[in-house]
DNA sequence: TAAACAGATGAATAAGTGTTCATATGTTTA
DNA sequence: TAAACATATGAACACTTATTCATCTGTTTA
């Protein structure tokens, strides 16, 4: 049985590589950002109205045929993507149209994609 | 009150958009190892740690400190960080030091700071 | 070899998230 | 203006996930 804590005691710290990497690590406002913005594209269904999305405009009807699944669902998924500024809408006649408002999904896709297909 | 099913009618759907957009669209299986893939990086204790070790390897020790969690919450987030392929380790003595496991991982945040900096 | 230590892991709990159902809003058209 | 329609939204429920605690594994060193 232990005599002590089980914390980590301060010998087993690596004190330089410790001080170079605390200057790397962005604000805390920023990390929630970052990773809120990571948390918004982890979703599949949301994944996938975005692939849809890429090619062009599509009305929330649309969506719910192409994905599979409720009107309700995906009119609460797109409000997180709205709230996310990745897409966008616009009123036409009964309809409303949505459509990616950030190129940068497009490139966040081709990189995850590239990770993916590197794994064997 | 409506005298119909509330879902959609096919009246609704705008064919030709929506054929272009299915084409688009990756089969389940990249679907969900892409949405996947963002979920791991949609939590904010594994955005620290990946900022962290973005500059050099680091110990479990020395993440533990510099995030300010125990022990026990870093090796289970390194865990999944693992499993997805982004960390890697090596042992050096009684510490087992982690790193970077794709260049892909600093561009994906790259890209995601700047679309979070063009928001006003 | 026994104590000390770095790290991993299972169980438990608390907090967060996605879908469905029911209903509300706002636009169009008869 | 009333019915029909496209979309939005609140509440509820099931499911997932992150952290903590306790314990276990495996390496080092005295």
């Amino acid at each position: 049985m232990p005599t002590k804590e089980l914390l980590c005691e301060e010998n087993c710290i690596h004190t330089e590589l410790l001080a170079k990497s605390k200057q790397n690590i962005p604000d805390d406002d920023t990390l929630i950002t970052l990773s809120d913005l990571f948390k918004v594209l982890g979703d599949m269904t949301r994944v996938k109205i975005l692939s849809a999305l890429l090619k062009n405009e599509l009305c929330v009807c649309d969506l719910s045929e192409i994905i599979g699944m409720g009107q309700s669902a995906v009119s609460h998924q797109l409000r997180v993507l709205r709230a996310s500024k990745i897409v966008k809408f616009r009123r036409d006649g009964k309809s409303i149209f949505y459509s990616i408002d950030d190129d940068h999904v497009r490139q966040l896709f081709e990189i995850a994609l590239s990770h993916i297909r590197e794994e064997s």
